[in-house]
DNA sequence: TAAATTTACTTTAAAAAATAAAGTACTTTA
DNA sequence: TAAAGTACTTTATTTTTTAAAGTAAATTTA
């Protein structure tokens, strides 16, 4: 297998915003829509779409809850995001390093 | 500026092939259509349309001429796209180095 | 207290990007 | 000389990303 051959990096978290989201939750286990938010800069909109994303392909889970009467959404990689995410980096390194 | 914000990485670049071809050429200094296109598994048309970007960017140069009667190719990173490619892993390194 | 604003999102639509397929201009081989 | 091959480029289709609009409940302001 070549080490330069793109395809092998995986597409679902190959993407600008997708990856910052990713990196974020890796670092913190847990986060919430707008600490998310805040730190990856992103629009509502936006972080909404990639994160239904992710967790259509089970990269993460979310729980739903009411804080202070508002709907509050805690976002948390799974097993399979995470390894997904290792795997992810080891190819990237791969084809960065040389 | 927040190492997580998704936007501080370049979207030249980033993109699977564009950053195969870019990591290719890091490591070779010249390469050619059919070496860059085996060495990251692309097809001819793809190959093309993103060298193109890239060149567009200013980040590759070509130098075409005839070998064995036959079109060849030969491409090379700019002192710009050097710098936009280490600039980039930088940025890359902050973001999932956490 | 009615209207406007805010919060925390989701949905839809438009723009941009990636990929595949088709095309070009030859050269080589059968 | 017809078919196949090489090294690409161009066009068109599909997919993805982004921006804009929408929703529902709560809160603030006039």
């Amino acid at each position: 297998m070549n080490d330069f051959d793109y395809q092998q990096l995986d597409e679902i978290i190959h993407s600008r915003i997708r990856l910052a989201i990713m990196s974020v939750l890796i670092s913190t286990d847990e986060a919430d829509f707008n600490f998310i938010k805040e730190k990856i800069n992103a629009t509502d909109g936006n972080l909404s779409v990639h994160l239904k994303k992710l967790e259509d392909a089970e990269y993460l889970s979310v729980k739903k809850e009411f804080l202070d009467k508002k709907p509050h959404s805690i976002y948390k990689l799974t097993k399979k995001g995470k390894t997904a995410f290792e795997k992810y980096i080891e190819q990237l390194e791969k084809l960065i390093k040389k």
